[in-house]
DNA sequence: CACGACACCTGCCGGC
DNA sequence: TGCCGGCAGGTGTCGT
């Protein structure tokens, strides 16, 4: 799916074109992307809506809502899932297969989810009480804050005897990371993907924690990571996935070292990394 | 509690 | 050409 990156960047494409619009019409597609509430009163919520403005927070989307069926606060939730793409398109433009929501603006455009596999989600609600409900994950620090703190992140890494790979990818810990940047992020910090954290050296944990924002902040200039499926905003593919150095390069040599990268799975996952220059 | 295995989906690619 | 297995950027649940 789409990491931190690409959501970030399709959040910066559609944030001006959507803060003040006002819905005038409600598709839905297939029923079992909106999670919360059922199909019928999610449609209903939406209706007349004004939107406000949209932010990310780790791969969620959060799109501020006022509407005449809404409570204060509401906001419309996407997350992208595998495959599921946001984007603005010309109302008279014919819908693409797995279309699950429409939304016709007022300024004569419309944003619509695409999402084949259906990993993606859909929610309508104020996000503390969908966290109640069990709706939202808690979600852990967000890697571009100033929240992800070296002394925080020093703690973490000594609490726990997991691979690094898997509290990279752990939502409640780091929000935002996902497989790509993870295994970028350990290649930058020359640490092995299923080196234990509690074994890591106060140099190395800090290595980490310098490398994950200067490899996703390299992908939000780029525009994100387009192998399959993700789109930007309008629809358009990204560059960030040129200029990988591992992911998706197992077999090839590494352009640091040159040795053969090494394809392994850690924590449940495909992972890339360079035997000669990971430690 | 922490972790791994598996399920959830469709599409695409390579091999036979 | 067609069928089949394997694989994919994520995450929620369940069992150990």
């Amino acid at each position: 799916m789409p990491e931190l990156p690409e959501v970030e960047t399709i959040v910066r494409d559609l944030r001006p074109h959507l803060r003040g619009a006002r819905v005038a019409e409600v598709r839905l597609g297939h029923p079992s992307v909106i999670r919360h509430p059922d199909p019928a009163a999610f449609a209903a919520g939406l209706a007349e809506a004004r939107l406000g403005t949209i932010r990310r927070r780790g791969k969620f989307m959060l799109l501020d809502l006022a509407g005449p069926r809404l409570t204060a606060g509401s906001v419309l939730v996407v997350h992208l899932g595998m495959s599921g793409t946001l984007c603005l398109a010309d109302p008279a433009e014919a819908e693409r297969r797995h279309t699950h929501l429409r939304l016709r603006l007022d300024r004569g455009r419309e944003l619509r989810f695409v999402d084949p596999r259906r990993f993606g989600r859909l929610l309508l609600g104020r996000p503390a009480e969908l966290q109640r409900l069990g709706r939202l994950p808690r979600l852990g620090r967000e890697p571009l804050g100033p929240a992800f703190a070296a002394d925080w992140w020093a703690g973490v890494l000594h609490a726990s005897r997991r691979p690094l790979k898997a509290l990279l990818l752990d939502q409640a810990i780091v929000s935002g990371c996902g497989n790509i940047y993870a295994d970028e992020a350990l290649f930058l910090a020359r640490l092995r993907p299923g080196r234990r954290a509690d074994r890591c050296t106060a140099a190395q944990a800090e290595a980490l924690r310098r490398a994950l924002p200067i490899v996703l902040r390299a992908a939000i200039r780029s525009r994100g990571s387009s192998i399959a499926d993700y789109r930007d905003g309008f629809g358009a593919r990204g560059q960030a996935h040129e200029s990988l150095f591992v992911y998706g390069r197992g077999g090839l040599p590494c352009v640091r070292c040159g040795a053969v990268l090494r394809r392994a799975v850690v924590a449940g996952r495909t992972t890339v990394s360079c035997p000669g220059c990971q430690r």
